[in-house]
DNA sequence: TGATGAAGTTAGCACAGGTTAACATTCTGT
DNA sequence: ACAGAATGTTAACCTGTGCTAACTTCATCA
């Protein structure tokens, strides 16, 4: 096995970290927004279990990096770029999850660990999983 | 499926993250002791493509947390805890990486994907893992 | 031995993500 | 209408992880 250069892989999981948050986020307010109407910066809070100040700063990089809007006390509403890059992690989720239970890995660990690999897959490997739960007969999904 | 607290996986998500850089510089550090009989902080910033002072104030953070001793101007060592966790990282990484070979991932997409996968992986999963490596024949280990 | 370059350290900055405290606004109910 | 609760905002702070600049120490070699 060739040895692989790590250093550029270790500045693409730094900045890999950067986006996670936001993707959680993204997933979010989604979310919020199909289940109730709006999505309010304390549902956000509650959702991911910090203060609203919190919120508010990670909202204002949202809105900052084009994937939400918002006006002042007012809810948050996510852009077209927004409702894509949710839609598309939503997709993911589902499959590394649906993945994970074709393994054999029970649901709960399934759900834990899907919240913290869905970020690190890449197409190659998503692709690969989606045939794998495919050819389990679709178990999962 | 019962629908899961997502807070306290975010809270564990964060969590995450502050061991996921310790993990990867003990690594690295067992990987340089063994291969040069000592592990020297430039080492450590070229693998990890970062400074020498980034490198500094981490390997500070390994010794305040117990798993590596240096003395200034020294060479870096790993205490027996972390030894065992270098030693732990090292087989999950080997599984994770080998189980996406069997999975039909390219084996430099593997690589950039075991790096990332290989911190959110729970005892469970990657049991799973093992079990579909042994039953693909062992390919890609 | 002492100059030079490599390696390590320290100080000070930026940004992300978390906090509490204090204040502003909005909503709700009497 | 207004009091009080819920929600949102701002200021100020902590930690982690990066950086540059400036300095110190070490190691090597003429």
């Amino acid at each position: 096995m060739k040895k692989r250069s790590t250093t550029n892989q270790h500045v693409r999981t730094r900045t890999d970290h950067a986006t996670e948050l936001a993707e959680d986020y993204v997933e979010a307010i989604a979310e919020f927004t199909e289940k109730s109407g709006t999505c309010r910066g304390v549902d956000l809070a509650t959702q991911f279990g910090v203060t609203n100040v919190t919120v508010n700063r990670m909202v204002g990089r949202l809105v900052r990096d084009g994937y939400a809007t918002t006006t002042p006390y007012g809810p948050v509403e996510l852009t077209e770029k927004g409702r894509k890059l949710a839609a598309q992690c939503r997709r993911r989720h589902e499959i590394v999850f649906s993945f994970l239970l074709c393994l054999g890995v029970d649901s709960a660990t399934a759900a834990i660990d899907a919240e913290g690999i869905e970020h690190h897959v890449s197409t190659d490997t998503l692709a690969a999983m989606k045939a794998f739960v495919k050819n389990s007969g679709g178990r999962g999904g």
